[in-house]
This record gives C-alpha cells, sequence and structure tokens, in this order.
DNA sequence: ATCGTTCCTTGACGATGTCAAGCCGTGCGT
DNA sequence: ACGCACGGCTTGACATCGTCAAGGAACGAT
C-alpha cells in the first residue's frame, strides 16, 4: 500500500484515474516552458487543457499546489534519471561516476527547466512541506550515498559531507544559470561544454 | 568620478527628483522580503508607500519593469560592496581574499534576498536586456579580476577562467540554497556556518 | 430505482496589471 | 504679469486573474 500509494502521491500524472489532471499537468508544463513557471495562469492551463477555468483549483486546490504537483512529479523524474545514470556509469572509476552524476543533474535541468523550477527555485511552496523536503532529499540521496561510497573506496578523501554540499551547490548553481542562461553572461566566451567542463574541474581538484 | 555616476544612473532611487519613485523602490523590497519578489503586487507596493494605485506602472512602466529597477539597485549595491571586501582584504594571502569575496558574496544575497532574486533569480526579465547583462557582469568584474590576479601572482594554478566560473556557480548556488532555505534540507546536519566551510573547501582545493 | 462517487462545470466575487486621460504645482520665457 | 510646458502623479475604466460555493452528469453498486 505504501509503494502504491507513494507512486500514486508523487506521480498523479500517471494514474489514469483522473484524465484531466493529468492533461492539465502536461499543459501547465508547456506554458511553464514558453513562459516561465511563475507567469502561468491556472485558467490559461485550463483552456489549453480543454477543460472549465476552474479545473485547475479543482484538482489542485489552488495555484501553489499546482506547482507543487509539477515540482512533485519532477522530483519522481529526477530520481528515477539520477539512478538510471548511476547504473550507466557504474563500472567506472570513482570520480568519473561523480562527473557523470553531476552532468546528468545538469542536463535534467536543461532537459526539464520548467519541472526545475519548481522543484528547486521557486521559493513560495518550499517552506515548511514535508512531503516536498522529503521528496527533495530522496532524488538526491542517490549523490549522497554515492560520494560517500566513493569516498569509502578510497578514490577521494576529504570530508564527504562537505563534499556532497559542495557537489550540491556547484550543480544546482550550473543548473540554475544555464536555465536562466546568465552561463553565457557569466562566461564570457565559454563554449558550449562550459557545463561539463566545470565540473570535471570541480571533482578532478577533489582531495 | 566613475563611481558616482554609475551610482547615480544605476541607483535611481537615490535622485531626489523622484521622491515617489524611491518611497516605490523601498516598499518593493519590503514586500518582496515579506513574500518574496515574484508575489508582489503593483497595487500593494503602491498602497503601502502611500500613492496610487497607478504610480509604479508610471514610474517603472510594468510589473517587469518595476522588478528590473530592483535587480539593478542591487547590482550597484553588490557592485559596491564587493569592492569594498576586496579593500578590507588586500593584505591577505591570495586565498584567503577568494574566500572573503566568496563569502561576502553570500552574505548579501542573505543580507538582500530580494535584491538578489530580482537580480539573479527572475528569469522574466533576464533575456536580451543589455543594461541588465552588462549590469551583472559589471558587478561581478571585481571577482574576476581577483581570480586573475591572484592567479597572476602564482597563488593557484590552473586556468583561470575555469576557477572563475567554479566560483560563479559555487557562490550561486549556495547563495541559492541558503536564500530558498534549502541549504538545511541539503545539509542535513549542517550547522550555521556551512556557508564558509563550503567555500573554503573549495578554494583550498584550487590547484 | 436510488444512492454515492468521481470528475468536473457554472457563476460570482474581489483583486490585479495596464492603458488613456487629466490634474496640479513649479519654473521659465516673454 | 502671464501663459505654458513639463514633471509627477491621480482618476477611472477594462479585461483578466485566483478562489470559492454550489451544482450537475456519468456510472457502478445496492
Amino acid at each position: 500500500m505504501t509503494s502504491t500509494a507513494a507512486a500514486t502521491a508523487s506521480r498523479p500524472s500517471s494514474v489514469p484515474g483522473a484524465p484531466g489532471r493529468a492533461a492539465l499537468l502536461r499543459a501547465m508544463e508547456d506554458l511553464a516552458l514558453e513562459q516561465g513557471v511563475n507567469n502561468v495562469g491556472l485558467r490559461e492551463v485550463a483552456r489549453r487543457a480543454g477543460l472549465s477555468h476552474a479545473a485547475p483549483t479543482h484538482f489542485f486546490g489552488s495555484r501553489e499546489g499546482m506547482i507543487r504537483a509539477l515540482a512533485l512529479d519532477g522530483l519522481a523524474m529526477l530520481e528515477d534519471e539520477l539512478c538510471a545514470a548511476q547504473e550507466r556509469s557504474a563500472h567506472l572509476p570513482g570520480r568519473e561516476r561523480l562527473v557523470a552524476d553531476g552532468v546528468e543533474f545538469v542536463a535534467f535541468a536543461l532537459r526539464h527547466p520548467a519541472h526545475y523550477d519548481a522543484m528547486f527555485r521557486t521559493p513560495t511552496p518550499a517552506r515548511g512541506d514535508d512531503v516536498l523536503d522529503r521528496a527533495r532529499l530522496a532524488a538526491l540521496e542517490g549523490l549522497r550515498a554515492l560520494v560517500e561510497q566513493v569516498h569509502a573506496d578510497g578514490a577521494i578523501g576529504g570530508d564527504p559531507e562537505t563534499i556532497y554540499l559542495q557537489l550540491c551547490a556547484m550543480s544546482h548553481g550550473i543548473a540554475s544559470l544555464a536555465v536562466d542562461g546568465l552561463l553565457h553572461d557569466f562566461g564570457g566566451a565559454a563554449g558550449p561544454d562550459v557545463i561539463e567542463r566545470i565540473i570535471r574541474a570541480q571533482v578532478a581538484q577533489l582531495p
């Protein structure tokens, strides 16, 4: 029950029980990609999903609830995709696995900017929401475990906790800049492979 | 001279020509601190500033223009404060100066979260705005120059461009997480000095 | 045939962003 | 002294928005 309930709670877009709900989430993602998450309007989402103007409020309770739903959706996706990336790179040496995880994290943000915004860059629904906090922790648990394992294997030294935070901060920083189109600003003459270059440099420097 | 002219141009809130404008900017900062930048409403700002409901549109043209004004205001402040921090730490060894600059950057974000949001975390007015882009570059020029100087002094090795980007990404990442209250989530048992600890670790690892 | 659920709509409310038009004091030219 | 342009702001109106209460249609179970 718990697993089904959790899956249902965190990925409501895939349950067939409420067709309109999934349509709304899809429409919202489209709109968020076009005009940014905090410019999406409930009524426009409903219009695009072919439903009445109050359908979003019905399903999500409020505008904030709708963004929250997108965030939970995205966090479940990120958890899956980071896990898959780890399996894909399981045969590589320790530091390469860290690079792969970091690159995958930023790539996810660029692949799903609307989701990423809702997940980590929309301060409003972030405060005191246990479900959301837990989902965020769960999505990153893989990275944390990887750091500890690579550390245990002796491929890196130092304090694993600090290193995990460094990687989180750096990945989130690059992802945020990239999603906002600010990397080019900051980077000046930076090519398209800046992201991997920075992450690689970062991991190479670890003690 | 340049500093005065730049401050006047980029900090219109301080010119006495339009008393209402400064009052609006102040009211907006207050409101943004309470409910987040993208939840501030023009009418509520006007109300709090004691002006009519259309005063903000008169001065800033639009909601987006008002956020842009807050961003420019903040960028000028950041430029000044980073510069001051550099002078304060000019006598320290190279790496310590990098730490001081990074810590000051994040401290600024925590001291002025509303400004920081408008400056670096509000994607809407960021696209294709030369003035804003230029102001962002100018605000960070000090950090870039510092990295190059410390590199020229031989205190760090590697590619200064990459290192500058690393520091930017990391600082922005920490600042974003901290402003959103997510650092505690990610950090688990992290104390209040996490920020300096991460930055210090980062700088210590530089080649 | 009636009940209960699920899924959604209708209608209304106050509040918002934006635009056009106008008001009013200060300073300046004449 | 007088007009007059200009900066600084207001008034009023409009479409649109988020939210809420109430209700209805489809549909399986009883």
